[in-house]
DNA sequence: ATGGTAGAGCATCTA
Protein backbone atom coordinates (compact mmCIF):
# COMPACT_ATOMS: atom_id res chain seq x y z
CA UNK A 1 0.00 0.00 0.00
CA UNK A 2 1.30 3.02 -1.42
CA UNK A 3 0.21 6.78 -0.02
CA UNK A 4 0.08 9.83 -3.09
CA UNK A 5 -0.55 13.03 -1.91
CA UNK A 6 -1.42 15.57 -4.72
CA UNK A 7 -2.12 19.26 -4.52
CA UNK A 8 -3.37 21.90 -6.85
CA UNK A 9 -3.16 25.83 -6.17
CA UNK A 10 -3.65 28.87 -8.84
CA UNK A 11 -0.76 30.56 -7.70
CA UNK A 12 -1.37 34.07 -9.07
CA UNK A 13 2.10 34.28 -10.10
CA UNK A 14 4.68 31.48 -9.03
CA UNK A 15 7.48 34.22 -8.28
CA UNK A 16 4.94 36.55 -5.91
CA UNK A 17 3.56 33.24 -3.96
CA UNK A 18 6.86 31.77 -3.82
CA UNK A 19 7.36 31.65 -0.65
CA UNK A 20 3.80 30.32 0.26
CA UNK A 21 4.47 27.71 -2.29
CA UNK A 22 7.56 26.35 -1.09
CA UNK A 23 6.02 26.56 2.94
CA UNK A 24 3.02 24.59 1.67
CA UNK A 25 5.73 21.52 0.07
CA UNK A 26 8.39 21.76 3.21
CA UNK A 27 4.94 21.44 5.48
CA UNK A 28 3.04 18.41 3.66
CA UNK A 29 5.41 16.88 1.69
CA UNK A 30 3.35 16.13 -1.58
CA UNK A 31 4.82 13.73 -4.03
CA UNK A 32 3.31 16.54 -6.64
CA UNK A 33 1.80 19.89 -6.93
CA UNK A 34 -0.12 21.23 -9.60
CA UNK A 35 0.16 25.24 -10.27
CA UNK A 36 -2.31 27.52 -12.50
CA UNK A 37 -1.50 31.46 -13.22
CA UNK A 38 2.09 30.99 -13.21
CA UNK A 39 2.53 33.94 -15.17
CA UNK A 40 5.89 33.58 -15.71
CA UNK A 41 7.32 33.03 -19.28
CA UNK A 42 9.86 29.45 -18.83
CA UNK A 43 12.96 31.46 -18.74
CA UNK A 44 11.64 33.10 -15.60
CA UNK A 45 10.24 30.13 -13.45
CA UNK A 46 12.12 29.53 -10.38
CA UNK A 47 13.36 26.14 -10.83
CA UNK A 48 16.06 26.93 -8.43
CA UNK A 49 14.29 27.07 -5.74
CA UNK A 50 11.70 24.24 -6.01
CA UNK A 51 15.06 21.94 -6.89
CA UNK A 52 16.46 23.07 -3.26
CA UNK A 53 13.26 22.30 -1.95
CA UNK A 54 13.40 18.60 -3.67
CA UNK A 55 10.99 19.09 -6.30
CA UNK A 56 11.23 19.08 -10.12
CA UNK A 57 8.97 21.20 -12.59
CA UNK A 58 7.81 20.87 -15.92
CA UNK A 59 6.02 24.42 -16.76
CA UNK A 60 4.15 26.27 -19.73
CA UNK A 61 4.47 29.41 -19.74
CA UNK A 62 3.32 32.51 -21.57
CA UNK A 63 4.32 36.32 -21.03
CA UNK A 64 1.96 37.99 -18.34
CA UNK A 65 -1.01 35.84 -18.19
CA UNK A 66 -2.33 31.81 -17.65
CA UNK A 67 0.78 29.44 -17.73
CA UNK A 68 0.60 26.26 -15.89
CA UNK A 69 3.24 23.95 -13.79
CA UNK A 70 3.43 20.58 -12.24
CA UNK A 71 6.43 20.67 -9.45
CA UNK A 72 6.85 16.94 -8.31
CA UNK A 73 9.44 14.99 -5.79
CA UNK A 74 9.09 11.67 -8.21
CA UNK A 75 10.33 11.87 -11.97
CA UNK A 76 7.76 12.85 -14.59
CA UNK A 77 7.62 11.11 -17.91
CA UNK A 78 5.59 12.01 -20.75
CA UNK A 79 5.43 15.41 -20.46
CA UNK A 80 2.41 17.07 -22.54
CA UNK A 81 1.77 20.58 -23.23
CA UNK A 82 -1.16 21.76 -24.88
CA UNK A 83 -3.91 19.95 -26.27
CA UNK A 84 -1.94 19.04 -29.35
CA UNK A 85 -4.86 19.29 -31.29
CA UNK A 86 -3.39 22.21 -33.91
CA UNK A 87 -6.61 23.92 -33.86
CA UNK A 88 -5.37 26.26 -30.63
CA UNK A 89 -4.09 29.31 -32.39
CA UNK A 90 -2.83 31.11 -30.55
CA UNK A 91 -1.87 29.10 -28.36
CA UNK A 92 -2.82 30.12 -24.50
CA UNK A 93 -0.69 28.10 -21.87
CA UNK A 94 -3.50 26.82 -19.86
CA UNK A 95 -2.98 22.74 -20.26
CA UNK A 96 0.16 20.21 -19.12
CA UNK A 97 0.35 16.66 -18.47
CA UNK A 98 3.19 14.61 -16.47
CA UNK A 99 2.88 10.55 -15.36
CA UNK A 100 3.91 10.77 -12.10
CA UNK A 101 4.06 7.64 -10.06
CA UNK A 102 2.25 5.70 -12.96
CA UNK A 103 -0.54 7.98 -12.61
CA UNK A 104 -0.94 10.52 -15.84
CA UNK A 105 -1.67 13.86 -14.14
CA UNK A 106 -3.41 16.51 -16.47
CA UNK A 107 -3.58 20.19 -14.80
CA UNK A 108 -5.73 22.90 -16.28
CA UNK A 109 -6.52 26.38 -16.41
CA UNK A 110 -9.59 26.73 -17.86
CA UNK A 111 -10.63 30.21 -19.30
CA UNK A 112 -12.57 32.15 -16.94
CA UNK A 113 -14.94 33.36 -19.31
CA UNK A 114 -15.73 37.02 -18.41
CA UNK A 115 -19.75 37.19 -19.06
CA UNK A 116 -21.66 35.14 -21.28
CA UNK A 117 -21.90 36.52 -24.61
CA UNK A 118 -18.52 37.48 -25.06
CA UNK A 119 -15.74 36.27 -27.48
CA UNK A 120 -13.72 35.00 -23.75
CA UNK A 121 -16.97 33.20 -22.87
CA UNK A 122 -17.22 31.21 -26.59
CA UNK A 123 -13.55 30.51 -25.79
CA UNK A 124 -14.28 29.48 -22.31
CA UNK A 125 -16.99 26.55 -23.70
CA UNK A 126 -14.89 25.60 -27.01
CA UNK A 127 -12.10 25.22 -24.70
CA UNK A 128 -14.04 22.87 -22.42
CA UNK A 129 -15.56 21.00 -25.77
CA UNK A 130 -11.59 20.38 -26.54
CA UNK A 131 -10.62 19.12 -23.47
CA UNK A 132 -13.30 16.39 -23.45
CA UNK A 133 -11.81 15.42 -26.78
CA UNK A 134 -8.23 15.58 -25.32
CA UNK A 135 -9.46 13.03 -22.74
CA UNK A 136 -11.46 10.98 -25.18
CA UNK A 137 -8.15 10.96 -27.41
CA UNK A 138 -5.42 10.13 -25.01
CA UNK A 139 -6.53 8.62 -21.86
CA UNK A 140 -9.66 5.75 -21.33
CA UNK A 141 -11.93 5.87 -18.07
CA UNK A 142 -11.18 2.78 -16.93
CA UNK A 143 -7.52 3.45 -16.45
CA UNK A 144 -6.13 5.69 -13.34
CA UNK A 145 -6.16 9.30 -14.63
CA UNK A 146 -6.17 12.59 -12.60
CA UNK A 147 -7.74 16.00 -14.01
CA UNK A 148 -6.91 19.02 -11.43
CA UNK A 149 -6.80 22.64 -11.32
CA UNK A 150 -8.45 25.73 -11.29
CA UNK A 151 -11.67 24.76 -13.39
CA UNK A 152 -13.15 28.02 -13.27
CA UNK A 153 -16.96 26.55 -12.71
CA UNK A 154 -19.04 25.75 -9.95
CA UNK A 155 -20.34 22.92 -10.31
CA UNK A 156 -23.19 23.05 -7.95
CA UNK A 157 -25.11 25.69 -5.70
CA UNK A 158 -22.95 24.73 -2.72
CA UNK A 159 -19.83 25.63 -5.15
CA UNK A 160 -20.60 29.40 -4.65
CA UNK A 161 -21.76 31.44 -1.56
CA UNK A 162 -24.58 33.46 -3.46
CA UNK A 163 -25.68 31.31 -6.28
CA UNK A 164 -28.98 32.85 -7.26
CA UNK A 165 -27.13 36.50 -7.23
CA UNK A 166 -24.19 34.88 -9.49
CA UNK A 167 -26.72 32.08 -11.87
CA UNK A 168 -26.25 33.09 -15.14
CA UNK A 169 -22.82 34.65 -15.05
CA UNK A 170 -19.46 33.32 -15.92
CA UNK A 171 -18.39 30.41 -13.51
CA UNK A 172 -21.43 29.53 -12.93
CA UNK A 173 -23.78 29.67 -16.46
CA UNK A 174 -25.63 26.69 -17.36
CA UNK A 175 -23.91 25.89 -20.41
CA UNK A 176 -20.53 25.28 -18.32
CA UNK A 177 -22.06 23.51 -15.95
CA UNK A 178 -23.37 21.11 -18.77
CA UNK A 179 -19.82 20.85 -20.25
CA UNK A 180 -18.39 20.01 -16.76
CA UNK A 181 -21.06 17.33 -16.26
CA UNK A 182 -20.25 16.23 -20.08
CA UNK A 183 -17.02 15.79 -19.21
CA UNK A 184 -17.29 14.57 -15.44
CA UNK A 185 -19.18 11.82 -17.31
CA UNK A 186 -16.67 10.48 -19.09
CA UNK A 187 -15.31 8.82 -16.45
CA UNK A 188 -14.14 11.27 -13.45
CA UNK A 189 -15.43 11.92 -9.56
CA UNK A 190 -14.96 14.97 -7.76
CA UNK A 191 -12.91 13.37 -4.73
CA UNK A 192 -13.19 16.88 -2.49
CA UNK A 193 -16.76 16.94 -3.13
CA UNK A 194 -17.42 12.77 -2.86
CA UNK A 195 -15.45 13.22 0.46
CA UNK A 196 -17.16 16.50 2.05
CA UNK A 197 -21.09 16.61 0.85
CA UNK A 198 -21.79 19.90 3.24
CA UNK A 199 -21.97 23.27 1.81
CA UNK A 200 -19.81 26.05 2.59
CA UNK A 201 -16.27 24.95 1.22
CA UNK A 202 -14.34 27.24 -1.14
CA UNK A 203 -11.16 27.74 -3.05
CA UNK A 204 -11.40 31.02 -4.20
CA UNK A 205 -12.40 34.19 -2.77
CA UNK A 206 -12.22 37.78 -4.72
CA UNK A 207 -9.90 40.36 -4.09
CA UNK A 208 -12.10 43.23 -4.55
CA UNK A 209 -14.41 41.94 -1.65
CA UNK A 210 -13.84 43.86 1.55
CA UNK A 211 -13.72 41.02 4.15
CA UNK A 212 -14.44 38.41 1.78
CA UNK A 213 -12.52 35.89 3.48
CA UNK A 214 -13.87 36.51 6.87
CA UNK A 215 -17.28 36.46 5.39
CA UNK A 216 -16.70 33.22 3.58
CA UNK A 217 -17.82 34.53 0.49
CA UNK A 218 -15.75 32.16 -1.87
CA UNK A 219 -16.38 29.67 -4.51
CA UNK A 220 -15.09 26.08 -4.66
CA UNK A 221 -13.71 26.35 -8.35
CA UNK A 222 -10.70 24.53 -7.77
CA UNK A 223 -10.97 20.55 -7.89
CA UNK A 224 -9.51 17.69 -8.18
CA UNK A 225 -11.07 14.74 -10.44
CA UNK A 226 -9.85 11.05 -10.71
CA UNK A 227 -10.86 7.88 -12.85
CA UNK A 228 -13.89 6.00 -10.88
CA UNK A 229 -11.43 3.03 -9.88
CA UNK A 230 -8.74 5.49 -8.62
CA UNK A 231 -11.36 7.80 -6.89
CA UNK A 232 -12.17 4.56 -4.67
CA UNK A 233 -8.44 5.09 -3.41
CA UNK A 234 -8.97 8.02 -2.32
CA UNK A 235 -8.92 8.39 1.67
CA UNK A 236 -9.16 12.25 2.32
CA UNK A 237 -9.36 15.04 0.01
CA UNK A 238 -9.50 18.78 2.11
CA UNK A 239 -9.00 22.55 0.90
CA UNK A 240 -6.29 24.00 3.52
CA UNK A 241 -7.22 27.90 4.09
CA UNK A 242 -4.22 28.70 6.56
CA UNK A 243 -2.26 29.74 3.76
CA UNK A 244 -4.85 32.54 2.92
CA UNK A 245 -4.00 34.46 6.19
CA UNK A 246 -0.44 34.91 5.45
CA UNK A 247 0.73 38.17 3.51
CA UNK A 248 0.04 38.49 0.49
CA UNK A 249 -1.90 35.33 -0.40
CA UNK A 250 -3.13 34.37 -3.49
CA UNK A 251 -7.09 34.75 -4.40
CA UNK A 252 -7.12 30.60 -4.23
CA UNK A 253 -6.18 28.40 -2.04
CA UNK A 254 -4.25 24.91 -1.79
CA UNK A 255 -7.13 21.84 -2.72
CA UNK A 256 -4.99 18.20 -1.66
CA UNK A 257 -6.19 14.51 -2.12
CA UNK A 258 -4.51 11.59 -0.55
CA UNK A 259 -4.38 8.15 -1.91
CA UNK A 260 -3.54 4.73 -1.01
CA UNK A 261 -2.50 2.73 -4.05
C1' DA B 1 -23.75 52.27 -4.58
C1' DT B 2 -22.71 48.10 -10.80
C1' DG B 3 -17.83 49.55 -6.94
C1' DG B 4 -13.65 46.82 -5.21
C1' DT B 5 -7.79 44.44 -5.49
C1' DA B 6 -3.90 42.13 -7.37
C1' DG B 7 -0.17 40.86 -10.86
C1' DA B 8 2.59 41.61 -15.00
C1' DG B 9 5.22 44.95 -16.96
C1' DC B 10 5.00 49.50 -18.25
C1' DA B 11 -0.37 51.14 -20.81
C1' DT B 12 -3.52 48.33 -19.97
C1' DC B 13 -5.22 43.77 -19.82
C1' DT B 14 -6.90 39.84 -17.17
C1' DA B 15 -9.15 37.91 -13.43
Amino acid sequence: MKKLLIATFNCNSVRSRLGIILDWLYAHNPDALCLQETKAQDHDFPVAAFDDAGYDCAFHGQKSYNGVAIVSRHEMSDIGKGFGDDAESPEQARLIRATICGIPVVNTYVPQGFEPGSDKFRYKLEWLARLKKYFENNFHPDEPLLWMGDINIAPEPIDVYAPDEFEGGAGFHPDERASLKDIAAWGFVDVFRALNPEPGHYSFWDYRLRGGLSRNLGWRIDHIYATRLLAEQCVASWIDTAPRSKEKPSDHTFVAAEFRL
